[in-house]
DNA sequence: AACAATACGGAACTTGGTTCCGTATCCAAT
DNA sequence: ATTGGATACGGAACCAAGTTCCGTATTGTT
């Protein structure tokens, strides 16, 4: 269970060079993300880097693999808040709620991730399966506590609300009358019994 | 008020060869769409009406601008469906749930869509305001009614409701595990007092 | 029938992801 | 310290997809 061990050294068999490449290339698509959103070219984050757009597809097969790489430990800090939310809110709908704000803040503080994640592009498979797979169980667990608590509707699937509220974040901060926060608010709300 | 008026002469004192042409990129277009999504290469629906690309961009300075055009009546028919909603509905809220169902229904009938609806790309912009500029005030209207009648919480944007379940339509079809229709209803379920 | 005016086709240009391969760098064995 | 082979690098080249341009064809009017 838990991260795939993200240490200091990236990857333990690999060339000095490459694990340091590889390092200012998360670094800089890092930074490209926050300025340019997740759309920004790649080669640009190759320019950033100091870095051939080569080594980018050596260490990152696809665009995508990159901005995983990139967000996996704000997923990682996100699936970890779940049980910990459980553990000191009063009641598990208030666990849930927070919870919820807490993914709603990191999508709509980068820019083009919420897009991408539901994008039918085929690249993007990747990115919306590892969400899935890291914050699916996570969210069934609060649902289900919220539920036995008789705090929400049973029928629920979590899955569904987790897409539902990504969907939701999607081009907030784009536009200054769409407040995702609001909505979501409102589809939480739609969940009481 | 109404359409712009797009009789069978879409455009008056055009030659008679651009007059075919402008029918038959619809055509082929509504056709492409249906088949491959709104994100079917321009090049393709320039094969299917038989015309060469230069015809699409002379007709349609963006793709964007043919995509507005396939999509204007069905927006048209959405948007006079309001007021005859509220006339023949028992109760305004009941009124706005129809006429949200008649959204959701024509978001996800259209591959890709509700996508390119919300899609940061400039190109879309146009799309984006013309849903907006149509479906607004018709939406307004609805809330407004229903939110007199003490139905619905008073403090909700027209054109939030509207973005939101825009949003929520994204990715429909793609996935049989995330059903739209639901996430919408939860939604509208948050709308009560 | 002939001439403008209008419209057409599609090659060429642009942008962005991805691939390929000749060259440079690293490191382990000597 | 040297060196040979494995590993990694850079960036030119390639592949879409949207858009522009312009020489050519069609239309309708005189």
């Amino acid at each position: 269970m838990g991260a795939p061990d993200r240490g200091p050294q990236t990857s333990a068999r690999k060339r000095a060079d490459a694990r340091r490449n590889e390092q200012s290339l998360l670094d800089a698509a890092a930074a490209a993300f926050l300025a340019a959103g997740v759309d920004v070219p790649v080669r640009e984050i190759a320019v950033r880097a100091g870095v051939g757009v080569g080594t980018i597809y050596r260490h990152f097969p696809t665009r995508t693999d990159l901005v995983v790489a990139v967000y996996r430990h704000q997923v990682e800090a996100a699936a970890e808040a779940g049980p910990t939310l459980l553990a000191a809110s009063d009641t598990p709908y208030a666990a849930l709620t927070r919870w919820i704000d807490l993914f709603v803040d990191f999508l709509v503080t980068k820019h083009g991730l919420a897009e991408a994640l539901q994008s039918d592009d085929a690249a993007f498979a990747a990115l919306h399966a590892y969400f899935l797979d890291r914050l699916v169980p996570v969210c069934a667990r609060l649902l289900d506590a919220a539920a036995t608590a008789g705090e929400v509707r049973p029928d629920v699937a979590p899955y569904e609300l987790l897409r539902g509220v990504g969907n939701l974040c999607i081009g907030a901060g784009r536009d200054p009358r769409y407040e995702a926060r609001r909505l979501v608010e409102l589809l939480i709300a739609g969940l009481r019994p």
